[in-house]
Formats: C-alpha cells, sequence, structure tokens
DNA sequence: CGCTGTCATGATAGCGCTACCATTCCTTTT
DNA sequence: AAAAGGAATGGTAGCGCTATCATGACAGCG
C-alpha cells in the first residue's frame, strides 16, 4: 500500500472526511439534533439517540474537533507547560494531570521551555489560540508579556510545583521550607561542614528557594553555607563529577546537602567506586524521594515529595473549576515528608 | 443598505478577543491581506507586511488557530500516542520528538494507553478530530478500528520504538535481534544456566520479542529458556523482588537477563545488599542503557538504544514528508550497541 | 376551552479564519 | 503599441460545527 499525498484534492473539500450532516440525513433528523445526540444526549428522545449513534457506527463519522470548538468557543484541551521532560519530576507530575484529564475526557496539549520564560511566552501564545479550556504550568514566575497576556485570558490557570500566591489556582509545595528541613536534619546529626550542591540555580529556581531555606537554618546556626553550582542540569553523572569538586573545594566537608536525587545518588554511588564510606566519610542528602534512592545502599536521605499526587490534585481541582464548581481553596499545599536514610 | 451589527454582536461574539479583521482594520488592509502578512509573509509587500506586524504589536492580537485550522484544514499539532509515561524509554523519545518538532512550530498532542489498544484506538479517532498533520505511535500493533481508521487517513504516520513493515513511516530498532544479541552474550561467556526476566510482556510486547531472540539463541545452543514473568511493570522493586524469585525457582541460575534496566539494575542493588557478589554468583544484563546502569558497581551489562536520537530522526523525517519532500526510506533501523559492562 | 409549561426538534446565523478567483496596476516582451 | 506576464491586494464563499431562538405537540390546570 502506498500513500499519494501530491494529488491531495485541490477542491474546497479537501477530505471526504463524513460530516455530521451526512449522519443526520442517514439518521432521518436535522444536523443539530445529531449534534445533540451526540454532545448532550439527555437532550434528545432515546429513538433518535439510538439512530444517530447507529448513523455514526455505520459511516464511521469522526467528529471534527475543530469545528466544534470554534462554534462553541471550547475546547477539550488542556495545555500543560513544564520547563523540562529530562528532569523526572516533571513527567510524573504529567503523568497525574494526565491519568486524571484523560478520564475525563481532556487531552494535553504538551509545552517544553527548556526553563525559558520567553520559551513560556511563546507556547503560552499559541496554547491561547487552540482555546483551551485551561492552562497548567510549572511555577509561579514567568515574563511580563506572559503575565498580561495571562491576566486577561478569560479560562483557570493552574501553576503547580511551588506553593505561593499566583495568578489563579496553585498546587505544589514550600521549597524554601523543604531546604529548611533538610539543613535541620543535617545540624541535628551535627554536621557542621555542609556543602550544598544546586544545578542551574538560576533556571531551576525552585532549587534555589531550597538553598535559600538551607542557608536561613544554618545561618541561625552559625553555620557557614559553601554552595557549589554546577552549570549542567542534574544527572547521575554530574552528581559523581560535583563530589570531587566538592572535596577538593572544601576537604572538610562532612555532609552534602544535594538541590535533588540525581545529583545525590551519583555522588553516592560515586562515593562507593571511590572507596569513601557514607556517612562515616561523607553524609549524603537529596530532594525528591526518587525510586533509586531506595535502592542504594545506604538509602538516600531526602525528602519525599508527592509529585504524581501534586498531578492529580491539580487536574481535580482544575475539573471541578470547570465543570463550574466552586472552588473554596485557590492553593492546595501538598506537603513534603523528610526520610531518613543511612546516607547522613 | 447597512446591516445592524450591534444586535449581532451581542448575540454571537462571546469573548472579546481581538480578531483578524480588527488587525486588518487597524492596519488598513483587508482581512485576508492580514491574514497573509502573518502566514505568508512573502506574498505580501514590506509596508503592508510591516504595518500589519504593528497592528497585531498595538492590540495585542493572539491568532484564533482553531478557525485557521477549520478554514484550511490544516493544523500544526502532531499526535503523539505512547502507551506508559512511567517507562522512562517514551519519555526520552518524546523529548527528542518535541525538541524537534516545536522547532518547527508544531505542538504536540499527548496520548497515553496505558498498553491498551482499545485505548489506542479512542485516542486516535480524538486526535484525527483535531485535524493533525501528522501521528506518531508508539509500536506496529494496532487493534482492527484502528488499523481501518489510519488506513483511510491521509495524513503521515510515524510507527516507533520497534523496526518492521509498517502503515507508512517507521523508526526503530530489531527487538529480536537485540534480544539475540544478549544472549549470545552470556553464551559466549560461558553462562548455561540462564533465567529471562520480563515484566507483562503481554503488553510490553517488544520485551516478548526480545524474549524470542533470547530463545532462539539458546535452543540453537541446545540451552534451557526458563522465563519469569513478573505481572508488574518494570521498576527498581520488582527487579529486587524477582531476584529472589529468580533464585527460589532455579537455584543453579548463572545469569538473568532482564527484559530492562529497571529491573536488572533492581536485582543487581538488591544482590549487593544481600551480599552477592555480581557476576560471580550470578551475571546480571539489561536493556536500554539507562544511566544509572553505568553508575552501579559493577557496571550494567546492557544494550543502548538511542531514544531521543530515535525521537529525533522520527520528527525530522516526518517534517520532510510533511514540507512535500520525497522520502526515500521508509524504514529506518536506528540500531543498538551491547554495551558490556562489570556485571556479565 | 384557552393558557401556560415542558419536551423534542428544527431553521438560521454565525464562530474567525483562509482557499479560490478576480481585480488592479504595473513591467516586460514581441 | 498591443499583448502578456507578474506582483499586490481584495471580494466572496465557505470550513463543519453549535448557540440561539422558533416551532409544534401535548400535558396539566383552572
Amino acid at each position: 500500500m502506498s500513500r499519494d499525498f501530491s494529488h491531495a484534492a485541490k477542491q474546497r473539500r479537501r477530505s471526504d472526511q463524513v460530516t455530521l450532516s451526512q449522519v443526520a440525513e442517514a439518521a432521518g433528523v436535522s444536523p443539530i439534533t445529531a449534534s445533540r445526540a451526540l454532545n448532550h444526549p439527555e437532550k434528545v428522545s432515546e429513538r433518535t439517540r439510538n439512530s444517530v449513534l447507529k448513523a455514526v457506527e455505520q459511516l464511521g463519522y469522526v467528529p471534527n474537533l475543530v469545528a466544534g470548538s470554534l462554534a462553541s468557543s471550547r475546547s477539550k484541551l488542556i495545555a500543560v507547560i513544564v520547563p523540562s521532560l529530562i528532569n523526572t519530576v516533571f513527567v510524573e507530575v504529567i503523568k497525574g494531570l494526565q491519568e486524571t484529564l484523560e478520564a475525563e475526557g481532556y487531552q494535553i496539549l504538551l509545552g517544553n521551555t527548556d526553563y525559558d520564560l520567553d520559551r513560556e511566552y511563546q507556547l503560552v501564545r499559541t496554547f491561547l489560540g487552540w482555546s483551551c479550556s485551561a492552562l497548567i504550568t510549572a511555577g509561579l514566575r514567568h515574563n511580563q508579556a506572559c503575565q498580561t497576556l495571562l491576566n486577561n485570558w478569560e479560562h483557570p490557570i493552574m501553576e503547580v510545583m511551588e506553593l505561593g500566591q499566583g495568578m489563579d489556582l496553585n498546587v505544589g509545595l514550600d521549597h524554601v521550607a523543604a531546604g529548611r528541613c533538610m539543613a535541620k536534619h543535617l545540624v541535628d546529626k551535627g554536621y557542621r561542614h555542609i556543602v550544598y550542591v544546586g544545578a542551574r540555580m538560576a533556571q531551576d529556581y525552585r532549587a534555589g528557594m531550597r538553598y535559600e531555606g538551607h542557608q536561613e537554618m544554618l545561618q541561625s546556626n552559625k553555620i557557614e553555607t559553601p554552595l557549589i553550582e554546577l552549570d549542567t542540569l542534574g544527572s547521575l553523572q554530574a552528581g559523581a563529577d560535583s563530589l570531587t569538586q566538592v572535596l577538593t573545594h572544601y576537604p572538610h566537608t562532612q555532609a552534602i546537602h544535594f538541590a535533588n536525587d540525581d545529583l545525590a545518588a551519583g555522588a553516592l554511588l560515586a562515593a562507593q567506586r571511590q572507596g569513601l564510606s557514607v556517612p562515616n566519610d561523607i553524609a549524603i542528602a537529596g530532594f525528591n524521594g526518587l525510586p533509586l534512592g531506595q535502592h542504594v545502599t545506604p538509602q538516600l536521605t531526602t525528602i519525599l515529595s508527592p509529585r504524581e499526587e501534586m498531578g492529580r490534585l491539580a487536574a481535580k481541582e482544575l475539573i471541578r473549576r470547570l465543570s463550574g464548581k466552586n472552588v473554596y481553596r485557590r492553593q492546595h499545599d501538598v506537603g513534603f515528608t523528610l526520610q531518613v536514610g543511612g546516607s547522613t
């Protein structure tokens, strides 16, 4: 079988797709009744509904959602904008979102900003052009143009990942508090020479917020807050490399507080290879609660963030809003859990 | 003879979004010229183009892509259907796709089948309704209804992940050969008691294909091919659990060939915790070439599949086809590489 | 018996944009 | 000088669907 696109019918009717009118004719009703039978089944008689469904089946009708959306200026599309797909964290949130949204018949229009706010603005523009019913975006920071555009938009906006006063709805967790929490754990354990290792925190600014919390806590304990910032994104390899870097710059380091589990696990595995004992020679802490952290020896001390849950909750709240129900709380704190392993 | 707009306007226009006509008016040209200025800039004079762009800027015009798509029966949407988002493999392919497609101005409409072919059919129906310019789907297997629907569809279809005669375009690798390759490696290393561990291979049938290759190779060497099939999806935890299961059922096992790296790494880390020596007590092999495999000790023997590259290549081929260029090869083998670590 | 209300259905008029063809005003060719 | 071609622009007519209002049928009520 070979496909030929070259002579694609140059007429006005470019496709020979079955239309709703044809269905209506076959069912012996008017187009508008056929439309109702499919979209508001409760508004037509059972007889009509059945004959329309039968015609749909027979003709192999596939609704033209583009036309439907134009006519109703509504669509079952939801825009999802994330800064990265390499970082599994966002993928897990997407998973939670998708699971819940697809069950309600929504489709996800996915955009990736690569941590670039101008790119985000472009994506938002495009997505608004698709008359999405809602927009979900990771984070509370946007550029000015994007902010303006969204403020004038008349559909729900959900900002996830971090907690705070956003434009509309918000589901997330307090990253400053998370950083503080882990720092407190390290201090409580008796560590006094603690290095924070982050990766591109200007972009992954939530890691920066955790560093802020870390600083707060250490400073209130009169402890120095050395920082190593990598300029690659977090990965096992980067974590492994950073271990050497830390030990070179700060030879007395007792504990490393990593911005995420990829870095931390990479460092932990590297320490093992180098014959360093964790936590005796060096303690290691992460953030996220990735499965990997539970499977290394010693288990990684980390902060568990409920990512899929965050996605599911965000989707549920959005659906409530979209179905016209009152939304009582505009902000949801999904919290986090300190998970102490053997690595600290 | 003037028409009464005040009445009509009140009736229908639900949003006060700026339209192309308003832009045209502000720029002092006809709507169609404004449309051209934005979509085929080379077809209008520079003066016109500039005044239109200025008007767009001033009015904050955001093109209604739904209307545009309906009128032109084209859209810059590309449907991507994958069986899972938990499995990082698909996410990496998506990443490669997205990177390339977004650069060309396409948007991704993402669907997740959860390894259910009926769900796939539903998603395809919906996506066709959005007049996507192309469809990308993971795998060559579809149900009958889906097959029929797609055969009558007049846009490019790209099937990725596995190599074979598909409906249209195809970018993938030969999973049977990959299974054979790893099995050969294990045999060459001298192992004679080899267990294959897969997870839900009825659904993740590509793992099943690798098992076929594995069987072929072992049988031609007169070696038994015991199989353990888990009924959870691949994960570190499942891999860890399966280790016990293998050693209970087949105490003489020398090597385990895992369907993927998550399972293999999980088993490797579990072996370490249990004080088993890898590969002396038990050899472990995986599939995928996940970064994790390189960071454990010993390094995991695995088969590296170029996943992002697969996504990028698929996207590039699709774009070639969409821009009307001839596509010489309909099938692309991205190959795989045996990566021998210390685990075998 | 008219009046009102409810239910099922239909006629009409767009949603905001672009394909198609026509028009205008040049420049180039013979 | 007339014909032909080209570049820029515009008028018209939809794309396939649904919102809105209109209609007809029939039940319940005083």
